[in-house]
DNA sequence: TCAATAATTTAGAATGATTTTAAAAAAGAA
DNA sequence: TTCTTTTTTAAAATCATTCTAAATTATTGA
């Protein structure tokens, strides 16, 4: 029996999305997709690799993480200012963020959902949609 | 007629917050507080102080908004990596923000509601919920 | 295969926001 | 006043991120 995993290779993706399969690209993306879904910041990534034996440099790292996100492989979210967070779950979804600990984590499936939107400006329309719950220790 | 105006005078804000009403202070408080909603960040209120006449340092605007937040006049928003904004409604309400000006806007009243909440992780409670509403033009 | 061309990576400099430092100035208490 | 504490400040330091220009790597076409 074959299960049907689109995207397993790293490789695949970034054919899909139009990017060089570099080496630098393919290790960054393994690192990234293989696992499971991941909220990590350019410099966590950046160690990651380097401790993984993956010779990278950290602009390389950040323009990467750019590149990704451009292509819609990874989303931005912006929970603390000084500091960009990436998403490997590009899909719409919203986030608990540890204020203790800085960390960053899925909220489940549907279990936030807007019972209303507001009047948009004249002239305007929405885009992205944020929803962060701040949690902190008891 | 007289209409109870409480915080009208920037000095019983910061008497009230326990807060010394130093020159800077008070002027900054005046610009924050005496003319509505406002949503500002550091660099903003620095420039608009020293183009209204009043000398203070850039490291005093960030320490005093750090103060008034400490002590819940102020909250701050995240919006975008790199950039902290102010909002000096500092009761629990939500934002629109706009990609192409950077501008922060409140979202009015109740028009956003979260019909659920999710379950927290064990151990942990809920602080703040920001909802933040990207609008770009049409 | 071998240039020629284009894209990518890199180290290091540059930028921008914010914080820290240590000293001077201002505020409050005695 | 004078003493003590808090605040302000300029300047340096820090941190995240982007830019630059050169070196490397990948792709293309003969």
């Amino acid at each position: 029996m074959k299960t049907i995993r689109p995207f397993t290779h790293a490789v695949d993706r970034l054919n899909a999305a139009g990017l060089r399969p570099t080496r630098q690209r393919l290790a960054l993306a393994r690192l990234l997709f293989e696992d499971g879904n991941r909220h990590i910041t350019a410099e966590q990534l950046h160690r990651e690799a380097t401790e993984g034996g993956v010779k990278v440099s950290l602009a390389t790292v950040y323009n990467t993480l750019n590149q990704f996100t451009e292509v819609g492989l990874l989303r931005e979210v912006a929970v603390e200012a000084g500091r960009a967070y990436f998403d490997t779950n590009a899909t719409a979804h919203h986030h608990f963020f540890n204020d203790d600990t800085g960390e960053l984590l899925d909220i489940p499936g549907d279990s936030v959902v807007l019972s209303s939107l507001p009047d948009v400006p004249e002239n305007m329309v929405i885009g992205a949609i944020d929803v962060v719950v701040h949690i902190r220790n008891k």
